[in-house]
DNA sequence: ACGGCTCTTACG
DNA sequence: TCGTAAGAG
């Protein structure tokens, strides 16, 4: 849902940028001979040609459209070329056009705060950059002005006939014009250099708007394609939205849209400043209303956001009627394919841009006949991300279950859980969030679980939580390595290491554990993070040698848990307790838990566990005040390995007692769960829209 | 029972 | 927090 922002300030010059049906340029680009000719991008499909994702415009002229299918095409275009996604896997392989945007992003961030908004569109802050030319360099002074730029639209110049160039030149160029407006010229020029210099280094044409805010350079960009400009001005704003129909409004394309036109009988965004932001807020909600009234009158504060990579990768299918998956060893192989995708862009994403994903989840659609809830959805289910293909495989493997399970409730996953009856798999995706750089340097390493550490001492987990999600806990966990040593030669080893290597030797170096339940707040960001010394520094794999078991034995108790309600109950404890065990064995509560330890590997031959009372510092120890800590915190990630089980009752309860009184609390909660929190349902409000209009 | 396949954001 | 839904392209 669409949320109102104050706008910061109304002088703001934002592009929005738009590639011209940019997976066909990125064919023809590969494929000279198609440039000028009328061609789409076909997804593999071969059903009736294919759907088609991708149109040129010389293909358009002729009344194709996205969401044809191949053989429609045809009909209405012999001559078009159709051009097949890749495919990799049995599956699209989009990575050449996530390849081609980044080219592009890297051309388009080069003059002020860019904000990679899909594939192949970047909004732009350029205020700071405009109001430096205004300074410098101002249009009004200008001898001669680009081709480029002289093309551009202007909202609100009449551009009647041939001297359209010569109003847009004298519009950008008036001494006489506001401030607001004389920006914006500037950010014409800007964005008219910049598409340039991305025609000439990837040969890609794209399409721009400029304006005051987000919303309405997004909505220029589109005026006028392709491969053209279209400026905003103020005192356009107010007619520009006054004619134009709601559902062309970004956010009002959907059901929020249709709610707007069915209940208030609005039909263009003028329409909507007859209602007073209470009345908006009256039927959707404070934070709505205020956004559809603000958007009424052309305000949006929204900021555009410094980001040129995606916060999360996914890799899905899906499998429409008679393909869908109806067993569960058909699943795992599908499961398989995807989750090699997905592991390969989290590699080159790692190698690239050094981060780490922390969470990996599993999406299905299914459907089931024959039972009294067959509108059920599947369940999303989500566990910690470890890296390493197989691993991947195994943990989403483990997820799909838990989502069948709870999908099919408890009797028929026992009944059929195994054979084709009365379920089938529609769509598999598995995805990976939570995405965050690998902070560069010991010293920020060491800041980064000391800030973990100092900010969210206390394990974060509910009784509840634990109920839910204890059958998804990783299956292996792995613990810490910090050799205190990162460097890039030290670090492309495990990335391109072969599978066999990976699986046997490297786990994912990132501490899941520490920042994942002790301290989502302090996350290394671009302020926290130090970006200093390319010194020497090691961020070893995690060795893992507890790893083979695990698996099946999450396998072993999920079966178990179904023969009994009890046993369910069992089953989560144990999982939320090892995870419990882990934060403490990273706190050196060495004789608080049993555990089973796992064979010390070569990795964990240094200094020895008993040393951790003392500093042990390392070479480019923390050595600052709060090193103590740090170094305690480090020896243990180094060397203990988490338990995947122990026994609950050798928790002592001394022991307990001189922790801290926060993760007291929170094993307390877990020894006598507590009920839920009563959450109370939201001031009912008018959600009408959400329901489906026949229930209106 | 779908156009496929991604991706982001907001909410409870 | 996780899981869901909407929305965009």
């Amino acid at each position: 849902m669409p949320v109102s922002r104050p706008e910061l300030s109304d002088s703001r010059v934002i592009a929005h940028v738009d590639m011209d049906c940019f997976y066909v340029q990125v064919e023809q680009r590969k494929q000279q001979s198609l440039r000028g000719q009328p061609t789409a991008v076909v997804q593999y499909n071969s059903w009736q040609g294919g759907g088609l994702i991708a149109v040129s415009y010389e293909a358009r002229k002729f009344g194709v459209k996205r969401s044809m299918r191949g053989d429609e095409a045809k009909k209405v275009c012999p001559e078009i070329h159709l051009v097949q996604v890749p495919v990799a896997r049995g599956k699209a392989d989009l990575n050449s056009y996530r390849n081609a945007g980044s080219e592009v992003v890297t051309i388009l961030s080069r003059r002020g705060r860019c904000e990679r908004a899909s594939i192949d569109e970047v909004y732009l802050d350029l205020t700071i950059a405009a109001e430096a030319m205004l300074v410098d360099n101002p249009p009004e002074c200008l001898e001669t002005i680009s081709e480029e730029v002289v093309k551009s639209h202007v909202l609100g110049l009449e551009e009647d006939g041939s001297n359209a160039r010569e109003k847009v030149g004298h519009w950008l160029t008036r001494s006489d014009a506001s401030r607001r407006d004389k920006l914006l010229a500037c950010g014409a020029f800007i964005v008219a250099e910049l598409r340039l210099q991305v025609l000439e280094e990837t040969e890609f044409t794209c399409s721009a708007g400029i304006a005051h805010n987000k919303m309405l350079a997004k909505l220029a960009s589109g005026m006028n394609k392709p491969a053209q400009q279209t400026v905003v001005p103020f005192s356009s704003i107010c007619k520009l939205l006054g004619m134009l129909p709601i559902k062309k409004m970004k956010q009002l394309g959907g059901k929020l849209g249709t709610s707007l036109q069915i209940d208030l009988g609005v039909k263009t965004v003028g329409d909507l400043l007859q209602f007073s932001e209470e009345k908006l807020q009256e039927y959707y909600g404070v934070n709505t209303g205020s956004w559809l009234w603000n958007t009424a009158r052309g305000i949006s504060g929204e900021e555009v956001k410094e980001r040129l990579l995606p916060n999360s990768h996914g890799s899905g299918k899906t499998f429409p009627g008679p393909r869908a998956l109806k067993t569960v060893p058909s699943v795992e192989k599908w499961l398989s394919e995807l989750c090699e995708e997905l592991s390969e862009r989290l590699q080159f994403d790692l190698e690239q841009n050094k981060r780490i994903a922390h969470t990996l989840t599993l999406h299905a659609h299914a459907y089931k006949s024959n039972d009294i809830d067959s509108f059920k959805k599947f369940p999303s289910k989500s566990c910690p991300l470890r890296y390493g293909t197989s691993k991947i495989k195994e943990d989403a493997l483990i997820l799909f279950q838990a989502g069948l399970r709870e999908y099919l409730g408890l009797y028929n996953f026992k009944i059929s859980g195994n054979q084709n009856s009365g379920w089938g798999i529609t769509g598999l995706s598995v995805s990976a969030s939570k995405i965050i750089a690998i902070p560069s340097g010991t010293r920020s390493i060491m800041n980064y679980f000391h800030n973990q550490q100092e900010t969210c001492p206390q394990v974060k987990l509910s009784s509840e939580k634990l109920i839910q999600d204890a059958p998804l806990l990783s299956p292996s966990e792995n613990c810490i390595e910090n050799g205190g040593h990162m460097t890039l030669q030290s670090i492309e080893p495990w990335i391109s290491c072969s599978e066999e290597d990976e699986e046997t030797k490297h786990s994912l170096p990132l501490d899941r554990q520490l920042d994942k339940e002790m301290c989502k707040e302090k996350l290394p960001d671009k302020e926290t993070s130090i970006c200093s010394s390319p010194d020497a520094e090691v961020y070893r794999g995690w060795e893992k040698d507890q790893t083979e078991s695990n698996g099946d034995y999450l396998t072993e108790k999920i079966r178990d848990s179904l023969e009994s309600e009890e046993g369910k109950r069992k089953l989560n404890k144990e999982k939320g307790m090892s995870t419990i065990s882990r934060y403490f064995q990273s706190q050196n509560s060495g004789d608080l838990l049993k555990v089973e330890h796992a064979s010390t590997s070569k990795l964990s031959e240094s200094p020895s566990l008993s040393d951790h009372q003392s500093e042990p510092p390392q070479e480019n120890s923390p050595a600052r005040g709060e090193s103590s800590v740090d170094a305690r915190l480090c020896s243990h990630i180094k060397l203990k390995r988490p338990a995947w089980s122990y026994d609950i009752d050798e928790i002592d309860q001394d022991v307990l007692n001189e922790l801290p009184k926060q993760i007291q609390e929170e094993v307390q909660a877990w020894l006598r769960p507590q009920k839920r929190p009563h959450t109370v349902k939201r001031d009912s409000g008018i959600a009408r829209y959400f329901l489906p209009a026949k229930n209106k």
